[in-house]
DNA sequence: CGACGGATCCTCT
DNA sequence: GAGGATCCGTCGT
């Protein structure tokens, strides 16, 4: 399948997660491509969302194209964008970038040299940008954050979700295609288109 | 009020 | 492949 170079922040979760897929995510100028998301709804036992509104993911349910960031193991923190209309807690996590802008300053955040290694993950793409909770419920098209389609249409592949424990079926894993800078390898590299 | 456990990452084996 | 680090919202008693 291609996503095409466009965002609707109004979209469900899978489908703004598959067009994130090729989109810039700068903060403060540092980034790059998004090469992995994941979609989280609110009729979804995985989503933090589940269950209702809680002070905890109060972004979950405010306007779309806003940021939710959110606490991991007590130690990462984890870049969400939410999507849908305010009060759907939809969201879509960003797991992965393949660094573009501001690698210089990644490495030093990151504490490591090896560029594959930088954004992949939800936790490695928040430290590598310097996403903290200050940044939970910014609107994402407003600096310090800049968020632009692709350019052009891209392929992307599915696979179920990481590290959850409930609806651990539903294949709601986007990736770009024969990216190495995924956080996890995809099962299948080829796709419809 | 105590306990649990998580949309993770790193190190060591 | 396994386990520890480390925070805090949520839930059970």
């Amino acid at each position: 399948m291609s996503s095409r170079p466009a965002l609707h922040f109004d979209a469900d979760a899978p489908q703004l997660a598959r067009e994130l897929i090729g989109a810039l995510l700068l903060v403060d100028g540092v980034g790059g491509l998004i090469v992995e998301t994941e979609a989280y709804a609110m009729d979804d036992p995985a989503s933090h969302s589940h269950g209702g509104p809680r002070p905890r993911n109060r972004s979950m349910f405010g306007p779309p194209a806003h940021a939710y960031v959110y606490r991991s193991y007590g130690i990462h923190w984890c870049l969400n964008v939410v999507c849908r209309e305010a009060g759907h807690g939809a969201a879509v996590l960003i797991r992965a970038l393949q660094p573009t802008h501001g690698v210089a300053l990644m490495r030093q955040r990151r504490g490591t040299e090896n560029e594959r290694l930088l954004c992949a993950g939800p936790g490695r793409v928040a430290q590598a940008l310097g996403i903290t909770q200050a940044h939970d419920g910014l609107p994402l098209d407003q600096p310090p954050f800049e968020l632009r389609p692709p350019d052009h249409p891209v392929e992307v592949v599915t696979d179920v979700r990481i590290g959850i424990s409930k609806a651990v079926e539903l294949p709601w894993r986007f990736g770009l295609a024969g990216s190495r800078f995924v956080s996890r390898p995809f099962p299948r590299e080829t796709t419809g288109a």
